[in-house]
DNA sequence: ATTCATAATTATTGATGCAAAATATTTTAA
DNA sequence: TTAAAATATTTTGCATCAATAATTATGAAT
């Protein structure tokens, strides 16, 4: 029986989805294989639509399918998260100077508006990821490039992929605060480079607290 | 009856690579719908592996799946294609970077041999295309980073839907070269930011001759 | 004549079944 | 006892089949 939902997506969307939750959450753990029938048993459905939902992921990069052997979870190196962080500080950063050079003063003000909300999400963990991920989520959707969007939405599952959380590390969130507030200060008196050089700073920041 | 095949690809596979092949070619027109049964029925093949093949293609952008109406043809506009362009230089520039900074001699003289070859192939328009391609693939390679070749090779793909070919425009094949030199150059003198700011420049050179 | 509703046709989506390939197990021989 | 070969089991991959949803066409009513 298919879960609940008001905007009808396909099944193999909804699986996708699910199977994503469950590689997040280790219950698929890395380099394991998939097992289609077992899973196709255990939600009730029949394995065409979880055949088709693997393929997604593997598009995303966290699955890997083997000719004739199936799909596997993907490992997530420490070259690898090294490469993810570099890719994502690349993109966003880029995104970052868009904005300052671009933005109009109502985006702007929308962007310091999720900058004071974080600020007072900072003694509530789960608040402050929420936002911190929509800060940067709207700084992509003003520098409006869907390409980019998908593929840092795409980097952003495989960063998910690894078990060390850079968030979670003491301090941490005190110092991507401090960092935010940079990247908030060059993005509002308009200086596109240094709002670049912030963000990806920002990035390799996180990745130090990452490994 | 499937195709004949030597490597033992997946038929979803080959079927990803022809219905590509065909998206390029313009046989299957931007925008339009892509009738599962009418392409299954000429490929002799069933809609399952077709289906597959369109959900891969769907990751890629290069066709787009409306729920319950079935897949299309991803429509490229102009703006698209800047944004895809600017990826692309980002991505590249960035790849150049590294590799002007980290390139071993061996690599170096590959690539110095590679533009040998395109200096050849310049009065051969099928092949300097050939040439220029590898020495992309040859910079993205060393650069060694998988996540991005991933991406660049899914950009290009949604580059090749413009029906515009840069290259074939009067002139840019030189113009290319000579780009390529300069390229080469801040490579082989270990100019990282040279090297990323040549590449960068190269895109932008393309995307104006591409519109 | 136009609009709304209902029915029929068409196409997508999901399920099931079957064959081929790969892996694991067992048996036999050295 | 160990290794190799043959057989058996597991699992992928493709095809066919059934059902659901959407669109179009037709008819009736205002």
């Amino acid at each position: 029986m298919p879960a609940l939902s008001l905007a009808p997506r396909a099944l193999y969307e909804e699986v996708a989805e699910l199977l994503r939750q469950r590689i997040f959450a280790r219950e698929l753990e890395a380099g394991s294989w998939i097992d289609e029938l077992r899973i196709a048993e255990a939600l009730g459905i029949s394995r065409t639509p979880l055949r088709e939902a693997l393929k997604v992921l593997a598009a995303e990069g966290l699955v890997t399918m083997k000719v004739r052997r199936g799909a596997y979870v993907t490992e997530v190196s420490e070259k690898d998260l090294r490469d993810v962080y570099h890719l994502l500080a690349l993109l966003e950063s880029d995104a970052a100077r868009v904005v300052a050079a671009n933005a109009n003063e109502v985006q702007m003000a929308q962007i310091q508006a999720l900058q004071q909300e974080l600020e007072e999400a900072v003694t509530h963990r789960d608040r402050f990821f929420e936002v911190n991920e929509a800060f940067h989520m709207l700084l992509l959707q003003i520098a409006d490039n869907r390409w980019r969007d998908q593929m840092v939405a795409d980097l952003r599952k495989v960063m998910k992929l690894n078990r060390h959380h850079s968030l979670l590390k003491e301090g941490r969130i005190e110092q991507s605060l401090s960092e935010h507030r940079e990247i908030v200060q060059a993005l509002s008196s308009r200086q596109p480079e240094l709002a670049a050089q912030k963000m990806s700073n920002h990035f390799m920041n996180g990745l130090q607290a990452a490994q």
